[in-house]
DNA sequence: ATGAAAGCGCTAACAT
DNA sequence: ATGTTAGCGCTTTCAT
């Protein structure tokens, strides 16, 4: 058998408790009773039995708090069905999910939504943040009340937290770069549709996309980049615009929100087809397009997996006191076509 | 508080002892005390702790028996890493993994590996096995003593299991074929070149190819396909002859093993960049022709996933008790290109 | 057929 | 600073 904390301490000739209160730096051990516990347990590669920590630590009740701006966002329907999962898995260890959904960016509404989890008494925290500074600060109180913060989806600056899930947005846009270089045998111009100038991933993906333009396609020209604000009635007065405005233009990169809008007006015009498109993500709208041939390819991020892992990240934390490897875990950049979907 | 077993036996004025007996049916309850329990259960909405069962089952001394044959296939080495992850993980349940690597697809080899690892009384086993009736009914002769089995990467017919963790080999050739349509524009003629037509993993590889090729892009020629039984020396050879006999030809689609051989035939011949190439993995070798642009994409199947959740799959019904939702789990066919590499 | 109780390995409250 | 002990929820053995 396994070698156990009793064990260590009959070796040591001390008792269960002092072991335990070494192992786990609890503090107020003698240098002495320390040092031999820590040599002996080195010697004898003990590993805490995780089972039997959990087991004793089960007594408090356990909640996660999820706080995730879905609402009216296809994308997240996945990320949702991750979190479902985990949920369910972890439901055996007698663990609740308390999941609160929000629509827009509005900074009031999330603090809010962060203080009415709070006082629910969560022991962990999941959020999609806003990047912004008030946020920040509250995310790292609750980080200094002892609740572990794993930021989803978004990542937001300044905070200490146990760790991010999300996709790798440079490689994104690079990704599409490169795959609309090949796919149109590197002669193009080129429509942008982003989101927001002032999103992070937006941006970045953007920067990707035009960085391997320029290293690598010296034929592609990118004509405009357009904001849509991840709305379809935006999406779709941009790109009726910009189509008919460039003439020229005969490939789009929709690198966020609103596309489903941005395809109607590419129907409407009777540009499908003769256009190389590709998009983010792979919502149900989104497959139709490729299925029917409209969008040739698009990039995803694992939404699903993006829902699950951060679950999972505070999940380890809580019952086996686990940490993550690195704080940032990022998702594949899926290239997905008409076959490989799913 | 959740339920526990406990309350139920108070509820029901029986013994904790007769409420596990009923839950687990073990037998040896009368009807009508089993009646009031399991309604009382279901009213309840009894889950077990998970933990606790664990802990209590965690005399066992658990070893997990893997088998598979990775010897000189570089493919595996992802498999394997994820192998070593799982293995890290659980390690904290006191639970073994005792891995063994084969090489080649010997029948007698893979038969005496599997009954060493037997008699070394492992509680699981996960194997790439040789599809072959033999293998199938020791298979079952080892699932059939309580041992259950996950087939890994490769999959056998007939056989009883907890699961198969790999890819789907029919939409992995398909997403090349219409990979290969979007970046020729429709217009090429291809070679293939697969590893064993009695493999059945390489001709539904072929078949899938075929099928998008036929459907969707007329003018995409198959000029021939050629056998490199997965081997270097092999598939260099044939990619000369190929290449040398079939001037036509522009694009190839590699769909197995012996990449690295038919690769170095084409740079050989100065062909590199003037022909299309997709390939399947992401071996280093791969990730550095990807680099280069001598590869053009390649579509993966994620196998640092196969091998960790392989091993999960295991251990969450050695442990849990857990059974998977399905009985396969395909793992995504990844497309990758130069930039979403990892 | 059923009950009682010891034990899995660790934690935490209390005692010294 | 250290020891003692009663759990955590479930399984299993031994009585009855």
């Amino acid at each position: 058998m396994a070698v156990t904390i009793r064990q260590i301490a009959e070796l040591a000739g001390v008792s269960r408790g002092t072991v335990d209160r070494v192992l786990n730096n609890r503090g107020g051990v003698s240098q002495e009773a320390e040092k031999t516990i820590k040599r002996i347990a080195k010697e004898l590669n003990y590993k805490p039995n995780l089972m039997a920590k959990a087991l004793a630590n089960s007594q408090k009740g356990t909640t996660i708090g999820v706080l995730v701006n879905s609402g009216g966002n296809p994308f997240f329907d996945k990320v949702l069905l991750g979190i479902a999962k985990a949920q369910e898995e972890i439901a055996g260890f007698h663990i609740k999910v308390k999941k609160v959904e929000l629509t827009g960016y509005n900074i009031e509404k999330q603090l809010y939504a962060i203080n009415q989890l709070v006082d629910l008494q969560i022991s962990g925290l999941v959020i999609t943040p806003i990047n912004d500074s008030t946020i920040a600060e509250k995310l790292n109180e609750v980080n200094n009340k002892g609740i572990p913060v794993v930021t989803l989806n978004a990542d937001i600056t300044g905070i200490e937290k146990l760790g991010f899930v999300g996709c790798n947005y440079e490689k994104s846009g690079q990704t599409a770069g490169e795959l609309l270089g090949q796919i149109t045998q590197g002669n193009a111009t080129v429509g942008i549709l982003t989101g927001s100038n002032k999103m992070l991933g937006h941006t970045m993906r953007v920067d990707g996309f035009q960085q391997v333009i320029e290293q690598s396609y010296p034929n592609i020209t990118v004509a405009r980049i357009l904001e849509t604000f991840d709305d379809d009635q935006i999406a779709y007065e941009q790109t009726k615009k910009l189509l008919l405005e460039n003439q020229s233009i005969n490939a789009l990169y929709y690198c966020a929100g609103g596309i489903d809008g941005g395809i109607k007006a590419v129907l409407e015009l009777g540009y499908a087809h003769k256009l190389k498109i590709i998009t983010v993500d792979d919502t149900d709208n989104i497959k139709q397009y490729l299925y029917q041939g409209i969008v040739n390819a698009t990039v995803c991020q694992q939404p699903f997996k993006q829902g699950y892992d951060a679950i999972k990240l505070v999940f380890n934390k809580l019952i086996y006191n686990q940490l993550p490897e690195k704080k940032h875990l990022y998702t594949q950049n899926e290239i997905k076509v008409k076959f490989n979907l799913d």
